[in-house]
DNA sequence: TCAAAAGTGTTGGCCATACACCCATGC
DNA sequence: GCATGGGTGTATGGCCAACACTTTTGA
C-alpha cells in the first residue's frame, strides 16, 4: 500500500465506544433500556446506554462493564452478544466515533435507583420508538431496529428466549416471550410440543405454579442447550414482514 | 459518568481498519483470498486483506474500496456484509487497533495480476488454514472461522449461494456450492425440489448447457429473492457439529 | 457405422415425520 | 379461563427408482 497520502487519503484515529440494546419483557410488552442525555449533543434526547472502551479492556469487557454500570446487574446472568459496528463519519458531530453495538436480553429487572449514575435510565416500550424515526439520539434508532431483528431471529434458532424469564418459569411464560418479541399469537398446544421436545432446553423442576385462575402450570428451569433443534421458525408471513435480510445498508 | 479518570480508566483513540474474508469456490473446494505480509509484524505470514478506514468514508465504503484494491473486482457484484468488530487490546502489537471484519462471497474470480498491489494476493483452500491454528497473522484465524460459520449459516436462510455462481448456472452448480461450503453430500432430487420451489430464487433462461458427459442441464439466472422460504436447513448432525452458537467468546 | 455402456440431469413416487388446526379434559 | 394432552389432515423432506440426453467405447 502506498505510504504517501493525499488529503482525501487521511487516516486518523477514532474514539471507540460500546452501545447496548437491552431488551426485557414487562407487562406483556417488549421494553428497551434508554437513558436521557445530560449533555450536548442531543441534550435531553433519549439514547441507548453506552460509553467509551478503555485502553486495557476488550470490547466484550467494555460491554459487560457498561451493562453493570447502567443497570446495576451482573451481565453474566444476561444474554449478551455483539451486534455489529457502526462508524459513519457523520454519526457523531464531535468527531469520528466508531461504536460497537451489543444486544442484551434479560428478565424484568429492578432498575438502578436514581443516583447510582448521573443519567436516568428507564425502561420504555419498543414499539413507539420504532414508529418515531428520530426518537433516539445519533443513529441509535437504526441500532435499535437491527437489535430487534437480531433478537427476533435468535429466538428461532437458539434457546435465548429463556433469558427473558426468571430462574423458574412456565411454558406459558416462555410462549408470551415469543409472542411479545415476534408480535404474533402462537398456538399454545403446538408451542408446548415443540419446546418440550427440544433436548436439554427445559428442565422440569417438579413444582407447579397456581395462577390467579386456571389449572396450575408446571415450572421449568433453563437447560444447558444453546441451539434449538429443530428451530422454532416464524411462519412465512411473519418472517417476510419483519426480516430485513443481510447485506450492506 | 465521572470525568476524572484514574490510570486504569484511560480511554485513548484507536486505529480503525477493515479486514475481508473473501470466499469463492474453485475446483469443488472452498477458497479464501489471502495476502502475504510484506512488513512487520508477522512479516511473510499469510493474512486477510484489509486496510485503514479513511476519515471521510463509511465502514462499508472502506470495505468496498479495499475489496476493489485487493481483488481488482467491483464489490457491487459480490455479496458483502459486515461480520463483526474485533478489538482485543493485544491483537496488534503496534497499538490499539479495532478492525471491522467483512464477509464477501463471489464467483471464481481472476486474480489481480502481480504488481497492481505491493502485496501478493492469492486464493488458498480454506481447510488447511483451519487445521493449523497459527497459519494466519493477528487474530485472522478467528475471523476466518467466524466468517466461515456465517457463510454456512447464510446459505440456509438466504439466496447468497448464487453469489458463488457466474451469471448463469445450473442447479447442479448451485448444489455443489452448498456441498463445498457445508462439507456434506446432498441428494440431487431433494435439492432441486427445494430450490426450484422457492419463489423468485431461480429464473430459467430457457437455455441449456452440455457438460462433458451426460444430459444437458437447464441454465438459470439469479432471481430477486433475498430470503429463502422455506429455508434449506442443514440436518441436525451437520448443524450440531459445525455451529458455534451465539454469545460472548 | 452402429450399438452398448457410462455418466449426469431430471422427474416422480413412497413413506415417515412434523406441523397446523381442532377438540377434550383437568383445575 | 387457562394449562395440558390427544387426534387428524396436510405439507414437507428423505430415500429411491426410473427416465432423458449426451458422450465414449468398441466391435
Amino acid at each position: 500500500m502506498a505510504d504517501s497520502r493525499t488529503r482525501r487519503d487521511r487516516v486518523g484515529a477514532a474514539a471507540i465506544t460500546v452501545d447496548l440494546v437491552i431488551f426485557t419483557v414487562r407487562d406483556d410488552e417488549l421494553h428497551v433500556l434508554v437513558i436521557e442525555r445530560g449533555k450536548e449533543p442531543y441534550l435531553g434526547r433519549l439514547a441507548l446506554p453506552g460509553g467509551h472502551v478503555r485502553d486495557d479492556e476488550t470490547l466484550d469487557e467494555a460491554a459487560l462493564r457498561e451493562l453493570a454500570e447502567e443497570t446495576g446487574l451482573d451481565g453474566r446472568k444476561l444474554h449478551l452478544e455483539q451486534l455489529r459496528a457502526y462508524g459513519d463519519p457523520g454519526r457523531d458531530p464531535r468527531g469520528r466515533v466508531v461504536t460497537v453495538a451489543y444486544l442484551a436480553l434479560g428478565p424484568d429487572m429492578p432498575l438502578p435507583v436514581a443516583g447510582t449514575d448521573a443519567r436516568a435510565a428507564r425502561w420504555v416500550p419498543v414499539q413507539p420508538l420504532l414508529e418515531e424515526s428520530a426518537a433516539l439520539a445519533f443513529d441509535h434508532g437504526v441500532i435499535l431496529r437491527e437489535g430487534l431483528e437480531r433478537a427476533r431471529s435468535r429466538l428461532e434458532y437458539t434457546t435465548v428466549a429463556a433469558a427473558f424469564c426468571p430462574e423458574t418459569f412456565t411454558v406459558a411464560d416462555l410462549r408470551r416471550v415469543y409472542e411479545v418479541v415476534w408480535g404474533v399469537r402462537l398456538d399454545p398446544s403446538n408451542f408446548r410440543r415443540k419446546v418440550t421436545r427440544a433436548e436439554r432446553f427445559l428442565i422440569p423442576t417438579g413444582e407447579r405454579r397456581t395462577p390467579g385462575t386456571g389449572r396450575p402450570a408446571a415450572l421449568y428451569r433453563r437447560g444447558p442447550a444453546q441451539l434449538l433443534h429443530p428451530p422454532l421458525l416464524r411462519t412465512g408471513d411473519v418472517a417476510r414482514a419483519q426480516s430485513t435480510g443481510p447485506g450492506l445498508r
